[in-house]
DNA sequence: TACAGTTGTGATAACGCTATCATATAGTAT
DNA sequence: ATACTATATGATAGCGTTATCACAACTGTA
């Protein structure tokens, strides 16, 4: 059962010569305690390789150092890179991560959440888009005064703080780049609706093609959901039209891909005869060929401030101003091989 | 701080007019109860919607219900369809995962396992390979008698259950395809030869080869490390070769991916002019152009087995037969468009 | 009828930590 | 010098479970 054994906070709190409380305190370093003493404490930590039991911990304290990510478990890759990052954030933090991907045709958000919460105990949820939506889950969380953090939520409310980047100008962004590459029949392969990023990328595809004079036409815009399965779909209509168009501008880097794959099996080649490009600047944006122009979404730095603002808010008293508010970040764009110059 | 105020197993025990401990007994069903009393516990969980408290649980009974997933945190695509499924399937055995990505040049793997098992005791611990060859690692969890499975280890020793596919028969097999295509001049892109993997596969590729007479070249092996990156210059190798080969077995796909690529650079296409396959079933398999033909590695079932093992490991007192053995998974041929007879 | 063995159940003491309150000591103002 | 405040530290009581042991109620055997 027990090897070396572990050492409690009674055998340090005995090897420094002080009460259990004193290691506490320094441990946890909210309060003051003597100079002297710390650093016996300190000393007897390191001498007995001291790590304090999370679960006693949580026990005691009503902290549990474990905070939860849920998202709806599609194959989408900007997950995964969110979440390996949001885990390292975590271990930087002296916290741990647990993931929860839903399958939300089969399980209810709610009732993961639920059980999560009253099981774990956990300290703050990231919720990512598009759960960061679903207001049984958000409601929840509030009644149950939950710290949480919506990645991408359609609603900029005050219920809690969110993180996203500016879609509208990633929209138009994209747009004005192939238009100035000299496209003007630009195609948009819409996304999943229920995000409100897809509305946002829209409009400003929208915008900036009237903002230079481009003809907005209604069977350019095909609706997909972000699955790459959709954007073969979506791109195949794009192709067949028979005033087709010469660039596609598809809401995410999964359907570029799609339309990539579209173009090739009907013979068309990319870039020479069709440009695409994506959002997201996720890996496959440069495993595919050619690689692809893109929006990068400053995905690391979403997932760093998430962690963030759930482990200080525990910290500084839930009055942090930053737990009342949004955080739009930077995007910007980044260009590779798979839009270039209209050919002629 | 409290707001329907959660339910604990003293009410539960008062609401059924029982003890706690039969309580218990009853959520932790090893134990025989009455039909009766199991019967009103059975209720008044309902009723109150009860959850154990996981700290509290891991505190007295020394069960975390807390699986840990180890890995090189790299950007290999199996490693988040291993984690998110794992993360599944610990939810289904009433269990949660907590990921750990080591970035082995930075962290010291051994660091993170102890403060990991120290800090939140955890029941079983799953080591994604390479670091189910790290000594230091394995040794440290013998030690502590913690359990743990290997997922493609190098040595198939008895210190704990490991979980792998035949990967000298995926190599083989997939140099038969391609030489059953009509191909004979067929490179190998070499994986990272610190994965056992690699070694087998190339073994699979060479024993192919010579089975169906075909000449082994030594320039036409070029040595990889499993990322995108050496996949490139692996394959510009081979395609500026005078005598270039007119098939690639790369040792996985994401190196298969890159390959595609660098020939797409080249002008070479693909498959028309050279067949591409890899190994895995990653999911940019089905992304890039033209889809990949792959060995199928099942890494779902790989992920569900891994917990399974720990989870029952538990239950039924570590003598469990399974527990010390190694378990083979079948991988299959996946037959896509990136690999076709070969043209005159 | 008596005695051991079996089975279901409950009382109680941990588990390792932190909250809380009490206490001792030092510092400041009157 | 006295009282009063501020500050560092310690003693103690939980936090919500399960392990452990004890006991009562049966069962079966001699």
């Amino acid at each position: 059962m027990n090897s070396p054994k572990r050492a409690k906070i009674q055998d340090v709190a005995k090897l420094a010569g002080v009460s259990n409380m004193t290691v506490s305190r320094v441990v946890n370093g909210n309060v003051k305690v003597s100079e002297q003493k710390r650093e016996a404490v300190l000393n007897a930590i390191k001498a007995l390789d001291y790590r304090p039991d999370t679960a006693a911990r949580r026990l005691a304290g009503h902290k549990s150092y474990i905070l939860g990510l849920l998202f709806k478990d599609e194959d989408v890759s900007y997950i995964s890179k969110f979440l390996l990052k949001a885990s390292k954030s975590c271990r930087k933090h002296g916290h741990y991560l647990i993931p929860e991907g839903i399958d939300s045709q089969i399980e209810s958000p709610l009732k993961i959440i639920k059980n999560l919460v009253n099981t774990t105990r956990i300290d703050g949820i990231i919720l990512l888009a598009p759960i960061s939506n679903d207001h049984e889950v958000t409601d929840f969380l509030q009644q149950a005064k939950l710290p949480f953090v919506r990645i991408s939520p359609n609603q900029q409310s005050t219920i809690s703080p969110y993180i996203c980047i500016d879609e509208y100008k990633a929209g138009y962004m994209l747009t004005e780049y192939l238009i100035n590459l000299g496209h003007t029949q630009i195609a948009h392969i819409v996304g999943d609706l229920n995000h409100q990023a897809s509305h946002f990328r829209l409009k400003g595809f929208i915008d900036a093609m009237q903002a230079h004079q481009c003809e907005v036409l209604p069977e350019y815009q095909s609706q997909g959901d972000f699955t790459y399965k959709s954007g073969i779909a979506c791109a195949e209509k794009l192709l067949l039209l028979s005033n087709r168009p010469t660039a596609i501008f598809a809401a995410n880097d999964e359907m570029a891909a799609a339309a990539v794959f579209a173009a090739n099996k009907l013979g068309i080649r990319t870039p020479e005869q069709l440009s695409i490009v994506g959002v997201d600047d996720a890996q496959l944006a440069v495993t595919i060929s050619p690689h692809l122009s893109t929006v990068r979404q400053p995905i690391d730095e979403m997932a760093d401030l998430a962690v963030e603002l759930l482990v200080n808010n525990r910290n500084e008293k839930m009055t942090d101003l930053k737990m009342q508010n949004g955080h739009t970040l930077n995007c910007q764009l980044v260009r590779r091989e798979s839009a270039i110059a209209l050919q002629n």
